[in-house]
RNA sequence: GACCCUAUGGUCUAGCGGUUAGGACACCUCCCUUUCACGGAGGUAGCCCGGGUUCGAUUCCCGGUAGGGUCGCCA
């Protein structure tokens, strides 16, 4: 029997990065055995939950490439879905839980207590088999013992996250459940109750959690934690793919960075490792600047032009030649999409910010007559290209006596306001000839 | 408080009784380039502690310690 596995968030509104993972790890586990993965949504809590939290979630899903077998297909809670075993919402399953609730409370497996309905649970330890940890004896804790039994349906009549997802888990014939650790005690309440209705458990397989640099549990208000903080610093789904699966998963021979698709091919339950893993940002962001060079020329160009929009800067006003040349310039050197604005906004604006401490070192008194120079070699140069320009340049600082340096920084400054960027050189082409002079004009009146 | 899980450089990890303990990120040095990146060559840094078992433990067992998790009419 082909495996069947769910991914089942509760709609907070934000995705949290551990969370992302578990739904990786789930779907890499039905795509590398041909399973099924079923997306399921736990609204009970009509008060906090809304259509736009489950955009969130589906958003997210999609932005990092994980596909459902079955599932919702809007963030609409009575909307198409797709899959014969729905509904996916729980806030639609409600006579579902009141089926169950009333078998176990015709077969005295659960009882009525100051208006609720709670379970009569086992008073043995339960072996939890797990596929990741191994057998786990969970016997009752000391609170547990004074009353082991448990609230099914509270006394307004809402049933309880254990209870809900047992039932949704028993109906819908999930065979594997791969969640985070932090479920992995309560997983015996679970397990008490499929025998309590009569049936085996499915698998359980759980993933160690994903912490904060410094050790702690990371919470909503961590940036980071949320999956669209990715979304929105401009990284790349596929290398925060490839990230997260480098979080508590090995593909064990010194490989890195892989494709979703080679990691289906290696992924399995059992090599998923038991400990904890600490997020650690600055391997995420070599990971992206691997991806991020990599691209497709128009990938590149639609993400920038994104970027910059973002930023209020309309490129799609300006003439597609000198953006594409401009963002050519940028390829390789960025790592992010969203440090782009800054670093290449000097090529959509005549308005250049010099860089303060740059304009004490470079626009000193004696660097004046030496950018006029520069500015005459420009002007007179064969051609406005690259090759011409450096020429230029370097031949002006030989009549100078200078090293090219110093006349490469005062120049980049004076025609991007920063002390570093795109190859020098090849922006002057892209700038062209007027504003290049321009830019050099300004700074010059200004020493 | 009780119970559960975990423990290799700063971080992610390989290792599954005998290894000069391997790789990656980060960091440092040098080369390339007179920007910044990229790339190349080196370098610093690790088996939590204590007992066993064994001819021999990073590896197996026990105990500590530390970190994480759970014990709700939250999910």
């Amino acid at each position: 029997m082909k495996p069947r596995v769910r991914f089942a968030p509760s709609p907070t509104g934000y995705l949290h990065i551990g969370g992302a993972r578990t739904a990786l790890f789930n779907w890499l586990y039905a795509r590398h055995t041909g399973g099924t993965l079923v997306l399921r949504i736990e609204d009970t809590d009509a008060a906090r939950n809304s259509q736009e939290a489950v955009d969130v979630i589906l958003n997210g899903l999609r932005w990092l490439g994980l596909d459902w077998d079955e599932g919702p297909l809007t963030p609409d809670a009575t909307g198409p879905c797709k899959g014969d075993r729905g509904p996916y919402f729980q806030s639609q399953r409600k006579e579902n839980y009141q089926r169950r609730v009333e078998a176990l409370l015709s077969r005295g497996l659960a009882y009525e207590h100051e208006g609720a309905i709670k379970f009569k649970m086992t008073r043995e330890p339960i072996t939890i088999p797990d596929l990741v940890v191994g057998d786990v004896v969970r016997p009752l804790t000391d609170r547990e013992q004074l009353d082991p039994d448990w609230v099914l349906v509270r006394s307004d009549g809402q049933p309880v996250f254990h209870f809900v997802n047992v039932v949704d888990d028993l109906e819908m014939g999930i065979t594997h459940v791969i969640r985070g650790e932090d479920h992995l005690s309560n997983t015996a309440k679970h397990i008490a109750l499929f025998r309590a209705f009569g049936v085996e458990p499915p698998k359980y397989a759980h993933i160690p959690l994903i912490l904060n640099g410094d050790g702690s549990k990371m919470s909503k208000r961590d940036k980071g934690a949320s999956l669209t903080n990715y979304l929105d610093e401009g990284f790349l789904p596929e290398a925060v793919d490839n990230y997260l699966c480098l979080l508590g998963w090995s593909p064990k021979d010194n490989l890195e960075k892989l494709s979703l698709a080679e990691v289906i091919e290696r992924f399995d339950l059992p090599q998923i490792l038991r400990h904890n893993a600490k997020f650690d940002f600055e391997k995420l962001l070599w990971l992206q600047g691997e991806y991020c060079r990599e691209l497709a020329p128009d990938r590149f160009y639609e993400l920038a032009v994104h970027a910059f929009a973002k930023k209020g800067v309309d490129t799609n006003k300006l003439d597609v030649n000198y953006v594409k040349a401009a963002l050519d310039t940028c390829r390789g050197k960025i790592k992010t999409f969203a440090e782009l604005p800054a670093y290449a906004g000097f090529y959509f604006t005549d308005t250049i910010e010099y860089d303060v401490e740059a304009v004490k070192k470079d626009f000193v008194p004696e660097n004046k007559p030496r950018l006029e120079k520069l500015r005459d070699a420009f002007a007179h140069a064969p051609a406005f290209d690259a090759g011409s320009l450096e020429a230029a340049l370097k031949e002006t600082a030989k009549i100078l006596g200078v090293k090219a340096g110093v006349l490469v920084h005062p120049c980049r400054l004076a025609v991007t306001g920063k002390t570093s960027g795109p190859s020098l050189y090849h922006l002057l082409q892209v700038l062209g000839k007027e504003r290049v002079l321009a830019r050099i004009e300004k700074a010059l009146a200004g020493i």
